[in-house]
DNA sequence: AAATATAATGAACAGTGTTAATAAATCGAA
DNA sequence: TTCGATTTATTAACACTGTTCATTATATTT
């Protein structure tokens, strides 16, 4: 069976270079400049190889958008020191508003781009493993914030997903250049934070 | 003089029918069909001719957002006879996410893609006409709602980029299929419904 | 060693936006 | 009216894109 184990640990490896070439151009050139020829020549294999350990693009745009994800819960790690969950909150918007704001690349892959969810649909049966627990943070969160009587009941996920709405508009209309439009451009970013802020504050009071 | 007024009046001519040949493209194919060669062989010209009207692809995609905003300052006609500033409001969040779910590839063009916004960089002066137009009704409603004391005071573009973005946030969110991972999809119209009448509950009362 | 399964590739398909060079049509002035 | 200049339209080409098929090379199993 060795054998077979080796195989595999040689597949798995030949997939982590395709990615890591395309994440090095992600990063270094941008979503647009990520193309199958361009990863193909950065590994020295020829396009048609990918398609041996990748079905088709949008799977390498899937992972790249996991990696993304990892990036953000990573971002996230000082939250679990903070025992009021109100404050956790304050500081989970916070914290997204900064991160799609200095990854508007990655921000794009994981809430604005269709393709990685064409993936999950086709081949991951449903299943979204870094976004849902990005998911799952906020929902925590807010019922926590409702165990504790800190904010309004109410059903958890139609209130996590007014949060979210409030922090993905924001910063979805930041990265597009729309808000500028609205508010003096040097003012934009801390309007977002208000923003976000008065959000979680009228969750209190209400 | 007359002849360049003819001359001027044929330009504008074949203008026109290049857009409405993007038009029908884009409403029978879909944003992603929209490709100058389809849209020359529609008129029956050559592609090259397009950039003697034109000065690029993102002129014209341009030119459908425009459109498009000419559709959803239609579908706010109604407004006007409603007199109590905050029932406008409630109506104009309903009508903005019903026009979103409607139409999705407008929408897309109108808030999500950057095509449209590099046009008016690069040749606008930053002028944005039907745009400007559908955030002025917002602000002047808001505005008018803070004259009558009927929501909290407080700085009208940061309080209309608030409504804006969680309005936003729910239809770009919805069109991108990420809302059905937080909610049942079968709810998720009626949760983007009340979302945003709870937001705007809650500048009432505060 | 021969047969089989796996991995990799070259060439091609069918498209994309865009540009430079060239041909056709129209117009203004001599 | 004819000549030269300007505008308009086209052909051909560039430099890309994702993807597939038939073929070759490599490695494994019988």
């Amino acid at each position: 069976m060795g054998i077979l184990e080796r195989k595999e640990k040689q597949r798995e490896e030949i997939r982590k270079m395709i990615l890591e070439a395309s994440m090095q151009l992600f990063v270094k050139e941008g979503f647009e400049n990520v193309s199958i020829r361009k990863i193909a020549d950065l590994i020295e294999y020829s396009p048609t190889t990918l398609y041996i350990y990748f079905k088709d693009k949008n799977e390498i745009l899937f992972h790249l958008c996991e990696m993304g994800f990892e990036r953000m819960i990573a971002s996230n790690l000082a939250l679990v020191q903070i025992e009021n969950p109100i404050d956790r909150l304050y500081l989970l918007g916070e914290n997204y508003i900064n991160f799609g704001l200095e990854n508007p690349e990655y921000y794009d892959l994981m809430f604005i781009q269709n393709a990685p969810m064409k993936t999950i649909r086709e081949q991951n049966v449903g299943h979204w493993p870094n976004g849902d627990v990005a998911l799952e943070t906020l929902k925590h969160i807010i019922q926590e914030c409702m165990d504790k009587k800190l904010i309004q009941s109410g059903d958890v996920a139609t209130i996590s997903m007014a949060v979210w709405a409030v922090a993905h508009g924001l910063v979805s209309l930041a990265i597009r250049q729309r808000l500028e439009r609205l508010v003096e451009p040097d003012k934009v970013v801390q309007s977002m934070h208000e923003s976000i802020r008065w959000m979680i504050n009228t969750l209190k009071k209400a």
